[in-house]
DNA sequence: GTCTATATTGTGATAGAC
DNA sequence: GTCTATCACAATATAGAC
């Protein structure tokens, strides 16, 4: 492994558990076991690091959600498919939705330039198209109840991602009194949140 | 307004937009229109002033759910109750959810803290029983299906508060897209949220 | 209580030897 | 490409006059 490489899974191990604000450029050259100023020989400055290190996160989150609503397969295998895809990902990186969101919070503006800069979004801002006329498509034919297609999207984005966000309430208050594990509490959640999506979509008789 | 007040009202402003990390206090001082020193005067350091704003913040936050749950009104009217609620307080205070989740990621021993320190945590610590015995009931009664409670608590968090916390890219990628408007999205969902919990829970037939 | 001045340490970034 | 040394400035915190 190459010290630009090394110096970049330092990087997002550390600017995704601390956000840029709470990194500190010692601490990436620690963990990267390597000398800080190769940071700056690698990476010009903190920013510019960070920004490889996001647009990297970022091309890794969006258009994987762009990419399941857009195939071919029905609204439930979608959901399905889309629940396990993402809570095994979040499973396995937990800090990528809270570092996206947060960042995203304090810098809208990273959505933007990373749309311009290319990125992977670019080729799939037009991919939400097939999503949405599938869902038009079943209104019209009467198989589901009628409901705009953004809500449907953040209906599943919401189930899905938000446990992990918001683990720390989760587990300390709510399954801490119900006394569950966060473990089986989402591997769960993988099963209901399809389940929920179809019966909210149910025609109405 | 004195000046203790004057600091906390600032010290608000600036930490919930900006988080701990991204600070600093002569920011604090200049949005209260005081000296810096009087900062240290009042609240000692940087952390505890911090704690006093998280806290206070933390307040209002998590009691309010437990409370909407607690009452004795029947599910569907708690659900709309609680849509409604939060999606009006979010609206006025954005920056809630976010900071909230943020910080706790950052650090989850302030929960444990928080709720050892009294708060209005405590007192309501024990408030999810009732909600707990109602979802019980209905369902032993065949009137819902059978679903965790916890789960269903997770759920209505989830499609109430994630759509703050993920403003910039619903607004910036999902809703630019089909060209709506982040305010009546959000006042789409304050109906739609209750309907959604509530065919989540019919019962099978 | 409020201000000015300053201590002290941290932090991003660069210069220059090897 | 990698290291040491160091600059320049930012940031928390305190001392002490008023």
């Amino acid at each position: 492994m190459n010290t630009e490489t090394q110096i970049m899974e330092a990087a997002k191990k550390v600017f995704l558990e601390k956000g840029f604000d709470g990194t500190r450029m010692q601490n990436i050259a620690d963990v990267a076991q390597i000398n800080k100023s190769l940071l700056h020989y690698y990476y010009r400055s903190k920013e510019k690091l960070f920004d490889a290190v996001f647009n990297d996160t970022f091309s890794k989150f969006v258009p994987q959600v762009l990419g399941i609503l857009n195939n071919e397969l029905p609204l439930r295998e979608k959901f399905i498919l889309f629940a396990k895809a993402y809570s095994k990902m979040f499973f396995e990186n937990p800090f990528i939705p809270s570092f996206i969101l947060h960042e995203l919070n304090r810098h809208p503006e990273k959505i933007v330039s990373y749309i311009k800069q290319g990125g992977t979004l670019k080729n799939s801002a037009e991919i939400p198209k097939v999503f949405f006329d599938q869902i038009n498509k079943e209104i019209e034919q009467g198989n589901i109840r009628p409901m705009a297609p953004c809500q449907i999207i953040v209906n599943l984005l919401s189930l899905t991602i938000f446990p992990f966000v918001a683990r720390p309430i989760i587990e300390g208050v709510i399954l801490n009194f119900a006394n569950i594990e966060y473990n089986s509490f989402i591997n769960e959640r993988i099963d209901l949140i399809p389940s929920i999506m179809m019966e909210s979509l149910k025609p109405v008789v």
